[in-house]
DNA sequence: ACAAAAGTGTTCCTAATACACCCATGA
DNA sequence: TCATGGGTGTATTAGGAACACTTTTGT
């Protein structure tokens, strides 16, 4: 007699076997005064105790990989899911990477504008500083394989910017060809020619003009904004110089 | 009185928390008769009793999640790890996937060339079944979220295709440029040009002719070899034709 | 009037595409 | 000699790359 999907399953063990434990950190980049930064917390607990982290947790069992992520990202800068942008990037399982025990973590990264961003600072025992650091001047003391998973998301980033309309997540609403040059060109970490790159950036058809200009301290600046209809539209390859 | 890392780590309790199970799932690829094949398992126990599953297992506390990748490609096909492509794509984490309890499967994919397979045929009581299956003529009733993982891997390996020479892993040591434009042309689905094909291809530099003839009815064609130097080196787009 | 950033076109060159015929062999 | 797949070149077009001057504003 065979038993039913329904007899096994009401006698399956949960506890059978050994399990890893499972974590999801974040690599939450944003765009401070041109500068492309990353959200880091200095560990106020052991492992790795006054070492630099990611913000990540363990994964319930009734929740989402994406949703852990999501739940991370607003305890932590306050910005839901609607307002960023967030992707898988990696899972990483080495099986020394916690000195603890066996942690899985899955890394995600997530691209926000900073004018949306409310970092809770009141310190909780676990958390002695949180802070944004340049992706190039990371903390020498960091936790775990944090640095490597930094690297790995900046090269995602640079990447996807290359070929899709992600960018903009970095930016406020309203933004200047120029804003949007240097954005590229922080992230890219090379230098950009701006007749190429408008021309570029225009023909894709995702921005429109608005009437508003960035007044400033010289001509003013058209502001653009990006045409959401797609969302992260894929095109060919934004290519730009060779160097 | 600060307690030290070697204090925390002796005190540190690894059955606090409830933990989601690990899996590691592999999608492999071959080909068979210029057809592209996924490797599929018929399930001898519940859950998805007599449905095709993706193989796989638990990951083991102490394995590396790409070694336990490489452990069940061995034990399904007896190719190890230095005879295949194998790449990690993406982990799929919904609390609902598998219903005897959470978990979380991260994904592997895997090119291997069909003439080193040896597929283990004797079944085992939980394997009813083990067969290479046509990714474009999937069966009914697949396990798990299984059918979504093959796509996400079939979306992959196209895309992999395009940009690096992963293509050759999936080929004999020697082949024609004819079976290597099937290759393409089967995977992406498409009809390739032969004379673009072959000045793209030729042009990467990746390609080495050897003195030997394939023998056929016809004419015999010439036989390349690939250039292991730089392995699944990239390169800018592999473009064919518009349709 | 000048300092500073905004804005704008053209030429060159590489690479993608489209396309058709002759060649070598086995039966 | 014929059927079959192997093998080859050229013309067109699209897009990436290099490059410098005029415009608009605030001070």
């Amino acid at each position: 007699m065979v038993e039913s999907e329904e007899e096994f399953l009401k006698k399956y063990n949960v506890e059978e076997f050994k399990r890893p434990s499972v974590t999801v950190d974040i690599v939450v980049f944003t765009l401070i005064k041109g500068k492309i930064k990353v959200l880091l917390i200095k560990r106020g607990m052991h492992p790795f105790l006054d070492c630099w982290a990611l913000p990540g947790g363990f994964v319930k069992m009734d929740k989402s990989l994406i949703n852990s992520a999501s739940k991370e990202l607003m305890e932590k800068t306050g910005i839901s899911k609607k307002d960023a942008y967030l992707e898988q990037l990696y899972t990483f399982g080495n099986p020394k990477r916690d000195p603890r025990t066996r942690v899985i973590s899955v890394a995600y990264y997530a691209l926000v504008d900073s004018s949306k961003i409310k970092l809770k600072k009141e310190h909780k025992k676990n958390i002695k500083d949180i802070r944004w650091v340049s992706v190039y001047k990371l903390p020498e003391k960091m936790a775990f394989d944090h640095r490597e998973i930094i690297m790995y998301a900046l090269k995602r980033l640079r990447y996807k910017l290359e070929y899709t309309a992600v960018g903009f997540e970095l930016l406020p609403e309203l933004f200047t060809l120029t804003e949007l040059q240097k954005l590229y060109s922080e992230i890219l970490n090379e230098k950009l020619d701006k007749r190429n790159f408008r021309k570029k950036i225009l023909s894709l058809g995702i921005l429109k003009p608005t009437k508003e200009y960035r007044k400033g301290m010289h001509r003013p600046a058209r502001l653009y904004k990006f045409i959401e209809s797609k969302p992260s539209s894929t095109f060919k390859k934004i290519k730009f110089e060779k160097k």
